[in-house]
DNA sequence: AATATATTTGTCTCAATTAGTACAAGTACA
DNA sequence: TGTACTTGTACTAATTGAGACAAATATATT
């Protein structure tokens, strides 16, 4: 899901893959894959994007996390049901904001 | 998480980690590591405790998975976003069921 | 206190997996 | 034909997994 992002605000500024390989310093293959979610981004690229697509970092890194997520519970039948847990632990966390106890 | 379980049920039944250790062929460093959440457990392994432990297999794979993910996300200022993110799709893909466009 | 049993901690190793690329060759389309 | 994009394959480096072993600590028991 990020790379599908990425390619519609890379398409968004007119940019070719060409331009946003050579800024990131790697060839058009790796861009394409990128975009097409069969290879990661790494973080640094991550950095690099958001300025040069003028999006927020932030909101990148939402699904650049999202899609590490994804894939681990994407072919679990508990999947959902994990999240789950997951979600409960950090809100809890936040709630009680300063305080620390391992889960 | 799920080391935690772990060492409950394995209380609960009685059993002193070398037990533990023997039926999974490994030492009981290891299992010290694992009901600390040290180290991982391997899904095989999984199967063996549930038997051993008379617990839900399909629970504990739900916490094999939430620990992971909250490996994932626990130091991530937007992690909890990211969360929401996933389960807003793994919930739309359960209604649509049949149909599988990529997200 | 002394000993035994249970658990934890530290460090190491080997294997397997994943990340981060490159390159060459293919397809799509203008 | 070019230009853009995709696909397949390969490679190295870094990370993680799955343990072992030895030594340290706790916790009972005598």
């Amino acid at each position: 899901m990020l790379g599908l992002k990425l390619k519609e605000l890379r398409e968004a500024q007119g940019l070719v893959q060409r331009k946003v390989a050579a800024e990131l310093h790697v060839d058009t293959a790796y861009v394409s894959k990128v975009e097409r979610d069969e290879k990661p981004v790494s973080r640094n690229h991550l950095k690099k994007l958001a300025e040069l697509l003028s999006y927020p970092e932030e909101e990148l890194l939402t699904l650049w996390i999202a899609d590490k997520l994804y894939d681990m519970v994407k072919q679990e039948a508990v999947g959902l049901k994990s999240i789950e847990v997951v979600q409960a632990i950090l809100k809890m966390k936040l709630d009680n904001g300063q305080s620390n106890q391992p889960v």
